[in-house]
DNA sequence: GTGAAAGCGCTAACAT
DNA sequence: ATGTTAGCGCTTTCAC
């Protein structure tokens, strides 16, 4: 039935097709596209044409009619200026957290035949890069994951005039939209439940404070204490990262040696404090509770399992593209903010 | 300098920056693209009306005559059937060898300005939207990166005429190059590195053997222990990730309680061994030798940091990149692997 | 060294 | 309901 592996040079065209099927190229293009007020027989000649001649549309053609590319940048991006590491894909594909943000976003593209391209912005010269790709009209819009607040792409993507929405409120106040979780709210929640669990020497490990979900956790966590008549949480900055949670709890134990409760801004610090609470000798969660933040695979791996604040990310990652799909479909163009609400998942480790 | 931000649509073209510099469309085309023959007093003319209009090549009307999209489509594939989870993209993340892959990838493309497609083919319909959108002339070639032998995708894929390099020997022969490791030198090494510790009771956790790289590491495991007189080594299978490696090792401390060696076929594996052996009361390396592979993140974050067998990922990735894009530039046609060396990591597991 | 013009493959008015 | 036609923005002979 199916015809020959066509060499790609020389593929077939819509005007092959329509010489095959006697008809003329716009009836082709029509039942290529589903447009309706087609005869049904020439419809089955057309189709059993394009099957002879082995047609696929070919997407720059269209591209350049219709001026959509059929293509979502999907950009992660820091706030570097001249170096970062050239491993800082994956640098950034190390927290579970990323892929789980790129399985939310596939999720919702796929069906709708739209393809994420992935881009990374770590420094100025690969910032312009990205810039220039979206000049291009290479993409119909773009789906921007910062790590950190200072961060100059948003304003840049502004300019261009392409669609897009972020991950997380920026820092540099921007028209765009974005889809963020109420991280106060899930700081507050760690801080009530290591309350609850009748904690009272409690510490913190913090994300990096040049991060909004960083800072933001520690302020939710440090009001809820406050409320609870607690002034002064000792905490350590960490990076994210589970080398950064050791080192940060190695520090607080030093600091608080008779700590017995942890709260780590996310699971992979609180993976990493663990670590370093069992090597010296405290058992957790009989001598320490540690609580995590996002539910990411650490968790579940974590020894014992973690109480985290589960941040739904996947979803978070559907919804940031379906709003820029509404936006690229010509929706609303004001900005819109879309927060979600965290949920305590109590495991062993509290 | 520079102008007003650009609305999408309606944004400069050639004929703008033509008029603008007096000159014609087709001087300005060479300028952009750095063709010589052109006078140095006109160049700068023309660099300016590119500034004053914010002119950027149109990708859609470019790609439409060189033929080339630029982009490279990076696949994921599996070889489910109809179903598979929908968190498919976060499970792969969730193995850092991914994330070293694409950043292997990504270090080659970036400069290029060849830009990479993310896609995922892990159900019989998701792999027929990749090859659609192959057959469309979407991307100028494939990278594929395989999680089963069986994955039929490869040979769809030939069949397209699209220029495509695999990670891994595939399963099914097709004529495509790939590029791979020395799987059972590794598998080797580790056998050889258990017994000069002078361990006698040895084990070994798979990985899944549905996996040619799985299969490999394990044979060549296991002809070295042979060739030192081993002919049985007590093994359970696992699936690489880290909860299956915690099962695996269960049951080989059932099977064999008194072992004193284990080799993973990966460190998520190695890595659940560890904490498996250590909730039993095993001290690591002192009563048993942990030897993971890959020297992947969790490599370094396990407790104590695994002895394993480093693959170099990301050399293996750009590698593939470099394949692809001299067959798509016109190298010889005819498939080629490139074999890399494995390299025994001594840490503290062993 | 520069310009004129053809045409890449497609969609979308417009005409029939 | 179908065909004709005019571009989309660019590169690339081919003249000059």
């Amino acid at each position: 039935m199916s015809r020959e592996p066509q060499a790609r040079t020389g593929a077939p065209t819509l005007e092959d097709v329509a010489r095959v099927a006697g008809v003329s190229r716009a009836t082709v293009s029509r039942v290529v596209n589903g447009v309706r007020n087609v005869d049904p027989a020439i419809q089955s000649a057309v189709r059993e044409a394009i099957t002879a001649t082995g047609y696929a549309p070919n997407r720059a053609a269209r591209s350049l009619v219709t001026r959509r590319a059929g293509t979502i940048a999907l950009v992660v991006s820091g706030a570097g200026g001249d170096a970062e590491g050239a491993d800082f894909a994956a640098r950034v594909f190390a927290d579970p957290f990323f892929g789980r943000v790129v399985g939310g976003v596939v999720g919702y593209l796929r069906p709708r035949s739209l393809h994420p391209v992935l881009l990374f912005a770590e420094t100025d010269v690969t910032r312009e890069q990205v810039i220039a790709y979206l000049r291009q009209g290479s993409a119909d819009g773009a789906l921007v994951v910062s790590t950190h607040a200072a961060d100059p792409l948003p304003a840049r993507i502004v300019e261009t005039g392409v669609p897009a929405v972020l991950f997380a409120r920026p820092g540099i106040p921007v028209p765009l939209s974005y889809v963020d979780l109420a991280h106060r709210e899930g700081g507050r929640m760690a801080a009530e439940h290591l309350l609850e669990r009748g904690r009272s020497r409690i510490v913190t490990i913090t994300g990096p404070l040049d991060v909004l979900a960083g800072q933001d956790r520690l302020t939710g966590f440090r009001e809820a204490m406050a409320r609870r008549g607690t002034a002064h949480v000792p905490f350590a900055e960490g990076g994210f990262t589970l080398a950064s949670g050791e080192e940060a709890m190695r520090g607080l134990l030093r600091e608080v040696p008779d700590l017995d409760g942890v709260f780590a801004a996310n699971d992979l610090m609180a993976q990493g404090a663990c670590q370093v609470l069992r090597e010296q000798g405290r058992r957790i969660p009989r001598d320490v509770s540690v609580v995590g933040f996002d539910d990411s695979a650490a968790a579940t791996t974590c020894r014992p399992p973690l109480t985290t604040v589960r941040q739904p990310v996947e979803a978070m990652g559907a919804e940031m593209a379906r709003l820029l799909h509404e936006r690229i479909e010509g929706g609303p163009a004001e900005a819109e903010a879309v927060l979600f609400d965290p949920e305590l998942i109590v495991r062993e480790s509290s």
